[in-house]
DNA sequence: CGCTATCCCATGTTATCCCATATATATCCA
DNA sequence: TGGATATATATGGGATAACATGGGATAGCG
């Protein structure tokens, strides 16, 4: 099962080109597709990946639905026409496409930070924000993990 | 398995020719026939495309109606009937049936929505407002995808 | 014969491939 | 232990192939 885990900053190129992080390439070298799937994200200004194997599996759930339902044809067209498929080289970059750096404010680095199943892109400058942001709510609502799981890190 | 991802916008050119999207045409290069099928949506002003193999999949789910049922007949004359073969040229482009153009209101471009194991061609100022009542719809009816392979929907 | 679709080739743009280099970490042997 | 050599990763850039698109030539069909 496909874990991402840790943060990564890499450089973007004057191509577009971002290198994904190895030990995130290593989760998905089984797959059928050499590469990853990338989603905006409907909170942040960041991106979200997948592999291509989750969307496989994503894709089998929709067939639980009726064809041609309301429901169906919803999903299927935000999540699937939403998604970006994007094949890594011998290298293992990536080309991101010009309306996603823009949507996420890509200058010149992405930070990638691994979220499990799931991982996020983001600007290193925009997640710096963001993680002190999460870290004052966490603080002011006075947060804390519910018990049985593993304690702070 | 085929997996349609992504939103692709090509040119009608005065001939009347579409060039499938590569990634598309890369999932359906094993079948035995060299192209596409489309039909009219039954729902929206757009096209539905499907692989040779999915269309025989649709045709063993009708079989769980009645043999003669009124919805069986329907549904059968909508979608067979109505469906039309087209084969791509040694580009990748296909025709588009002027009854189909119209009804789509494909004037010079024509947007591919992947949707998994199906597609969808619209034109692409009418398929922004559908993107955007996609998204609406997801959020509000808060829809999710069945975890599991199971039944539940 | 005239219309239209199919085939074929040309073109510009862009992504992909491939190799070179830098840097860091790991490995090995004296 | 030290120092030199390997391995993995990230990055830069030139060569090449893929793709979308335009248009002419040819073949089929009415």
């Amino acid at each position: 099962m496909t874990l991402f885990l840790s943060t990564f900053t890499n450089k973007v190129d004057k191509k577009g080109r971002v290198s994904v992080p190895a030990s995130f390439r290593a989760e998905l070298t089984d797959q059928s597709f050499q590469g990853i799937v990338l989603f905006r994200s409907n909170v942040h200004a960041c991106l979200e990946g997948f592999a291509y194997s989750y969307m496989q599996e994503i894709g089998a759930r929709l067939d639980d639905f009726d064809l041609f339902s309301a429901e169906q044809d919803d999903l299927a067209t935000a999540i699937f026409g939403d998604a970006v498929q994007l094949p890594w080289d011998g290298d293992g970059r990536v080309m991101l496409p010009t309306e996603l750096v823009e949507f996420s404010e890509l200058n010149e680095k992405a930070t990638f930070v691994g979220m499990g199943r799931k991982f996020q892109i983001w600007s290193p400058s925009v997640f710096e924000a963001r993680r002190e942001s999460a870290r004052q709510s966490v603080k002011s609502k006075n947060m804390t993990i519910p018990k049985g799981s593993g304690g702070d890190k």
